[in-house]
DNA sequence: CGCGCCTCCTGTGTGC
DNA sequence: TGCACACAGGAGGCGC
């Protein structure tokens, strides 16, 4: 479950493990992994093969590679999506689904996907900034997020408070665990209808969710199962300092009430029953 | 157009 | 023991 502090976990390692490498050579395993590249695996394979990588960029979620053909290599990592820069002896694993070798001979990289939800794609022209994610708002490390615009795009949204936190095109980055830490450490109930949030209490909301997902980024991330992994393999250690995520049944860390987990759009969401009530007219 | 629900996937865990 | 099912969930797409 990569969100924003997994990714740029993962950006890093890329960065620093491909920036100024020549691709040599890109074999699809899967076509679900480059379903959203049109033109097709072979296109896909095509269009890298001879470029050199020029840097590492991401947006919320989202991974590119830019390269000196001024196009992109864009990746999402979905659910289950790894990264991993390996040997070329290293075996291949039941849920290989694309690699890349280098001209240098040096350690090839690997997308593997167990649930297939993430995926890649060349976008062409895109180094600066992949047309294809154009729709995603910027995320809160980003030197040019706006507070104060989200606020108030936030005020004017007639939902709850945690999907609009998970609507990429208002502020990327946020998944269901960090959505659920932030709501936690600002007392909100994700319920609490966006347009009835006082402009502070959306400042606090917004500084919140910088906070956590700045503290995990520090620990690597968040490594719930084996699923989530650095390029080099490793889990994140922020697990450990989740207050209510995962914790249905557990003491919260500020005022000892049982943490309670809820279905929300085919997902949960653990709470305190106690510093975030339930709000009288809730909003989905 | 905004909102919310459904679907795509597979491995793991649980209950009968 | 084995089967059935819930669950994990990002995001595109579609229906209202």
């Amino acid at each position: 479950m990569p969100e924003l502090p997994e990714v740029e976990t993962v950006r890093l390692g890329l960065a620093r493990h491909a920036t100024g490498r020549r691709i040599a050579g890109v074999e699809v395993l899967h076509p679900r992994a480059v379903r959203r590249h049109a033109p097709g695996g072979d296109d896909f394979a095509a269009v890298l093969v001879g470029r050199v990588v020029t840097g590492v960029h991401r947006r919320g979620k989202y991974l590119w590679l830019a390269l000196d053909s001024d196009d992109a290599l864009v990746g999402h990592l979905g659910m289950s999506g790894q990264l991993l820069f390996l040997g070329a002896e290293a075996p291949p694993g039941p849920h290989l689904r694309v690699r890349f070798r280098f001209a240098d001979g040096g350690p090839e990289l690997r997308f593997v996907d167990q649930r297939t939800f993430g995926g890649m794609a060349v976008s062409l022209g895109g180094a600066a900034l992949p047309a294809e994610i154009a729709h995603i708002a910027r995320d809160p490390f980003d030197p040019q997020f706006d507070p104060e615009r989200v606020v108030a795009a936030l005020r004017r949204r007639r939902t709850g408070v945690k999907r609009a936190l998970l609507d990429q095109t208002l502020v990327s980055g946020v998944g269901n665990i960090y959505a659920d830490e932030s709501l936690w450490r600002a007392g909100l109930h994700g319920a609490r209808p966006t347009d009835r949030l006082t402009r502070p209490a959306g400042r606090r909301l917004l500084a919140h969710v910088t906070e956590v997902m700045g503290e995990a980024l520090v620990q690597g991330g968040t490594s719930f199962d084996a699923l989530y992994v650095n390029v080099n393999g490793e889990s994140g250690y922020f697990d450990r300092s989740l207050s209510v995520y995962g914790r249905e049944g557990e003491p919260c860390p500020r005022c000892d009430a049982v943490v309670r987990r809820e279905p929300f759009m085919n997902r949960s969401s653990y709470f305190c029953p106690r510093c975030q009530p339930r709000p009288r007219r809730p909003s989905a």
